[in-house]
DNA sequence: CTGAAAGCGCTTACAG
DNA sequence: CTGAAAGCGCTTACAG
């Protein structure tokens, strides 16, 4: 048994009302005599206070819940993993635990709001949302502090985070155009990502501003993943080397990783016969068959603004807002001009 | 506010304690005319119990801590997410939240160790503790229920979940000596750690057994990073042709990825000059620049056992006691016999 | 079968 | 400056 605040009352002759004042550094205050005498106690008797009774009693657990859902138990899925250590260094910066909550998918997450709101979190930081579900909104009827990361939703009381996706994408697929590409591929992730739309948008900018016509442009939707850029890759290889794009936008690095590999396992060379390019920046750049150029999303300040938004909030010095991040291109071995 | 249990007793005219019996089904037999009032009172209110109440009440939060510690802020370590995905996912089935504490260094989690305890954790679950850390002791003289993954300590009380990892390095080992390896480096990561010195024993065996002399044994000692892998593997390949290793064992991923890249930028092949091995089969195999030859390490099971474990002793089924996982040799494209 | 009461360990108005 | 008391929302022996 831990040693309570009655334990150090009784030892040190003092009210348990006084002890907490010395312990809290108020709301009243203490003699330093009764002051030292209550520290030594509580340090003699390995004293630190219980955050369960604390909790209850001051409404606050100083902990932000985190709704994290993954597709596939046996995919690790970088994207949210690198989001996750941002929020974590960020927590740790502001002295807040943090509660993990996992379901395999949102129409699970969606069930267990009320354990969100059970009073063991201050509140909500939920990763990535498809535009589909209603969670956030279920967490905002609640009246559950939230934040979101990876979409901006117009929902009323709850902040969001997200890098600009479409500036973003504009600026690879204009990294692309620049180098003379015009045959050029886009591999979406799920359409419900408002992500996914949203880079197709500047995608689409891009060609345009660059005059491509539409006909040039073959915009495949999949699934973020390694496998669905893959496979889509394939089936583009196999078209007549007239047709054939010479450069494969993808909305993320796992897509790419699946491209790369579909395409080397062709034969064909990346870049010398087909530049690619990512999204994300998630993986060591050594860790790829060809380091790949793309678009690094800042983790750390994702995570930094979700936390301080989100605290803004709790303590009443802020309403909910949304901000966007600049991204940065990061040129590697993926991308060269188009062949001859 | 929230619906109470004393908003329930009120609008449904019974006591709280007969609420409290009806929601938990216990530990007293409520008539069915009284428990169907109060459900549907209950609905209609839209109540969930308080979790930090509920919690202080029964000295349980259903929640497991999990600490997990990581060197450089910049750097993503996929083994400690790997695990940590297997033990959410293990969380989830065992209906338990999970509290996430991270800290920079094991040093400072060691004096955060009072926040492990504080009562809203029921248990902890370790990843990686070094060897000459002296968190798992304080956790264990605190008695907080632990369970280490990654290392077997003689920690009394303490239970351990790992891979059997000398038999997992003996058998890697031993797949690049039967394809007739005689030059064989070794490079290890951190010495502190247990599992360095254990791959490095089970590197030895294998040596042993198909008769490789020491002298043809490099063991380089390093980090458990990529980086770290590219300058020690450059350095080996700056030796003589006649000396120079034609196999590199790493004792992990990160390492073999490093060395992988090290090589490929020399102009060697992997693996037609020198071959390379992995430990861990973090990342996707599609993602490294040549599919490295690994060990498997069941992510899941090993968050799966130290779920349970920790579960068994929480609920008073069982004591501590440590578990040694087994592993599977994973053959890619990083390995083939010798060069002539 | 139902309820009044004590208790979990803390915080904080309210008195003195 | 110090303390008695109520309260946070629940659980659970203890009576009836």
């Amino acid at each position: 048994m831990p040693a309570t605040i009655r334990d150090i009352a009784r030892e040190s002759g003092v009210s348990i009302s006084t002890v907490s004042y010395v312990l809290n550094g108020g709301p009243k205050p203490v003699s330093t005599g009764v002051k030292e005498r209550v520290i030594s106690v509580a340090k003699r008797l390995g004293y630190h206070p219980n955050a369960v009774a604390r909790g209850l009693s001051r409404r606050r657990m100083d902990t932000l819940g985190i709704i994290y859902t993954y597709w596939d138990v046996n995919t690790t899925d970088f994207y949210f993993l690198s989001v996750l250590h941002g929020i974590l260094g960020a927590c740790m910066r502001h002295k807040q635990a943090s509660t993990l909550f996992t379901s395999r998918h949102w129409e699970e997450s969606d069930e267990a709001v009320p354990q969100y709101s059970d009073g063991r979190c201050d509140g909500i930081i939920v990763i990535g949302p498809p535009e589909d579900c209603n969670l956030v909104q279920v967490l905002a009827e609640r009246k559950v502090p939230t934040v979101v990361i990876n979409a901006v939703l117009g929902q009323q009381n709850v902040s969001c985070v997200d890098v600009d996706n479409v500036a973003s994408m504009k600026t690879i697929t204009g990294h692309l155009l620049a180098l003379g590409h015009k045959r050029i591929a886009l591999l979406t992730g799920e359409q419900n990502m408002q992500s996914c739309n949203l880079r197709t948008i500047g995608f689409n900018a891009a060609c345009d501003e660059f005059r491509i016509p539409i006909s040039d442009r073959h915009i495949v939707v999949g699934r973020y993943r390694s496998d669905s850029g893959y496979e889509r890759a394939s089936r583009l290889m196999d078209l007549p080397e007239e047709v054939r794009p010479t450069a494969i936008c993808c909305t993320n690095d796992a897509i790419a990783s699946g491209v790369i590999a579909a395409v080397t396992d062709r034969g064909l060379r990346v870049p010398g016969d087909v530049s690619v390019t990512g999204f994300d920046d998630v993986a060591d750049a050594t860790m790829c068959r060809v380091p790949i150029t793309t678009i690094r999303q800042p983790f750390s300040r994702l995570g930094g603004e979700a936390v301080s938004m989100l605290l803004q909030v709790l303590n009443g010095n802020a309403v909910a807002s949304s901000t966007l991040l600049p991204t940065e291109l990061v040129v590697r071995s993926s991308t060269a001009p188009p062949p001859q």
